[in-house]
DNA sequence: GTCTATAGCCAGATAGAC
DNA sequence: GTCTATCTGGCTATAGAC
């Protein structure tokens, strides 16, 4: 992430929905998130932020703009979770249990960001290059190089960081970007639906260690 | 799904690409699923098809009726096998081994078919009430109960039908549609994703059912 | 059944007054 | 900075010849 962008993201921050520019940067987060690139209408943005449609021109100069601003900071929100608790010192099964914990956490306050982010991602293999640039970027060497040492020692059964990480990453958020699959297979109201994702913020650690534990 | 749907899906089946309604599906399929319902251009599919736009709507009258085409018979076959699986009669423990090789399977033959049906669901909620309806939609009461049997037995540890349930589809599902962001995270080539994907389908039992067994 | 040509609409973007 | 009015292009859908 770029010096720039930390700034501009300060600034929202602190100016949201107080300015012009902020009100517009939290209806498109709305309209963009829950419609996409494609789905998404200037007008619609403009009515939710309770502006004129020129005025969307006038601060973000036009819609890819004003979407790649939206992206960046889902983006920004996403990873740097990842970066954190992978890097720390602490053992692979504390880390295990404080990622899937914030993390299931962190996405019940923003439902719609992986969906949000994975779609975009699909429609527009560019974003990935552009990611991959980023100094923020997570990097996982740490976390495989703990694996693959407790595999060693045999504290662990054998698995490789790289399943493992795709493992844990599935149980944390896929059950939201398919919530109206597992709402209709299971037959769930909403308010089952949140209880099932609140209990998984404890009950999805022990899972995966149970899984892993020698 | 309707005895009308099923002859339209079996005369597709007999006629694809060799006549011009088969070629729209095929076309219509390739361009929907991977660009979405908003995404996807009329011309882009009487492109691939090899004909003219007009015939587009001579066959199928309206993009909305031709993506529900496409819609409903991709979910006429990610949904049966389902089904066919989770009420069979063999052992949790076998359907989970079951399952996941075949699911697995599948989807690597049709990689973009979940990430379509997930998209879509969200974009249009009216789709879930329609497919609740479906006689052949799938069933995870005998799953369920298997699974609070076995808890009860002890052979088990305590865990929900449901939450299993989300467990398996999960691991299975979301390393499709979280792609391109493994393949970034993970520093993957395409061909690393693959064979990733390959180990995974005997895998992935082995991570479920060391996670549960008492 | 298949084509060309075009109607009709809608969305993104801009001009220009205030 | 903010608005109204309008341009421009692209898209779905249809009319009509063959």
């Amino acid at each position: 992430m770029s010096t720039k962008w930390l700034n501009y993201l300060v600034k929202m921050a602190k100016t949201k929905d107080t300015n012009t520019e902020g009100k517009i940067l939290s209806a498109a987060e709305n309209i963009f998130q829950s419609k996409g690139m494609d789905g998404a209408r200037m007008q619609e943005i403009a009515d939710k932020a309770g502006i004129n449609k020129a005025m969307l021109h006038y601060y973000y100069r036009s819609k890819q703009l004003l979407f790649e601003a939206v992206f960046n900071k889902a983006f920004s929100l996403l990873a740097p979770q990842l970066n954190t608790i992978l890097n720390d010192d602490s053992s692979v099964e504390d880390k295990i249990k404080k990622f899937t914990f914030n993390y299931i956490s962190f996405i019940s306050k923003h439902p719609y960001l992986p969906n949000f982010i994975l779609q975009e991602l699909n429609r527009n293999p560019d974003f990935v290059k552009k990611l991959q640039s980023n100094e923020r970027f997570p990097s996982l060497d740490k976390f495989k190089m703990q694996v693959t040492s407790e595999v060693e020692k045999g504290n662990l059964k054998l698995i490789s960081g790289e399943q493992l990480f795709i493992n844990i990453i599935s149980l944390c958020v896929f059950p939201f970007i398919g919530s109206p699959l597992i709402k209709v297979f299971l037959k769930l109201s909403d308010k089952d639906y949140k209880q099932l994702m609140k209990d998984r913020k404890t009950e999805i650690a022990d899972f995966i260690i149970n899984s892993i534990k020698a």
